[in-house]
DNA sequence: TTGCTAGTTGTAATAGTATAACATATCAAC
DNA sequence: GTTGATATGTTATACTATTACAACTAGCAA
């Protein structure tokens, strides 16, 4: 198995492993993971693809937990903000993150045609944009890498 | 002057530059440098920042030159094909390229507190994202590199 | 218990970003 | 000048996100 990539895994491990995990966090920071907030992760978990804030609150609907945006986009908030989940600029979507817990700086592999999302290492710093970077005085807080393109499986599809 | 960085440079040489070179890229490549579209690509010239398509489109209206979102995104959407123009997802917003005519894979350093956005050099490739969508088999079309942080003035007011 | 506080959720309204669809106009090539 | 391709004008609408305020809940202190 392999969390980052694009290789088919055991999924049900993925998914309770990273309830498990957030679950774990969540008590040692003393914040709460409530109910709407652990089945926003649950349904990212599920998916293993980037969802739209609203696609996700079609579930939360049909589950009546919850209508209106807000709902939605309050849960991600707080699970982004625990590093649960990650937001895709590119797509205006979410995806879970691949490895709770750690602190990293995240990259992504976004699939154009299926959306499925692998997290991977990046090294901003380090590459030419670091130098750059230091070079023209700017202070790099945050960086986000998002590349586009095609997975094993879509190439595939692609090349028939 | 430096066409990459935050410094001050003479601004003057920068718009025109850029308008030639865009006009001349057009020619070339037997396409239509319209009104709107040079107009577009000279505001954000001049802005040397990130526009939103709408405050694109206030300029314009203001100016008679069309008051509906499409003419400010057929415009935008034109100009990011030729390359003149990159798109900041971090932002939903434009900026004019500074580097035009060269091809290039660009990377971004924004200011989060002046919106200043400058172009650097980036190797995604060859990087460790590069290594790792190898070894996923992912094939990057695209890459996308945003960092956010502070640039050189906004780090002196903010220590202020 | 009561009441306070902080945090969370419910809900309505609205702001901000982007595109679809179709009519009209322009321009170059034939 | 007719045609075909490209560009623009305009209306309507879809999609994404936030503000603002009311209601509820849990934990704690008096």
């Amino acid at each position: 198995m392999d969390a980052i990539g694009f290789d088919t895994h055991d999924h049900t491990h993925c998914i309770s492993d990273g309830l498990t995990a957030a679950e774990g966090h969540c008590r040692a920071a003393g914040v709460q993971f409530t109910p709407v907030r652990r089945r926003v992760l649950e349904i990212l978990l599920q998916q293993h693809r980037a969802m739209g804030a609203y696609e996700i609150l079609d579930v939360l609907r049909e589950e009546g937990m919850g209508s209106q945006p807000p709902v939605a986009y309050r849960a991600l908030e707080f699970l982004a903000k625990q590093g649960f989940v990650h937001r895709i600029e590119r797509l205006n979507a979410f995806v879970a993150c691949a490895h709770p817990g750690e602190n990293h700086a995240p990259a992504f592999l976004i699939c154009r045609t299926c959306d499925k999302v692998a997290e991977a290492p990046s090294d901003v710093q380090n590459g030419k944009l670091g130098q750059a970077a230091r070079e023209a005085g700017f202070k790099i807080e945050r960086a986000l890498v998002e590349a586009v393109g095609l997975c094993p499986q879509c190439q595939q599809g692609e090349a028939a």
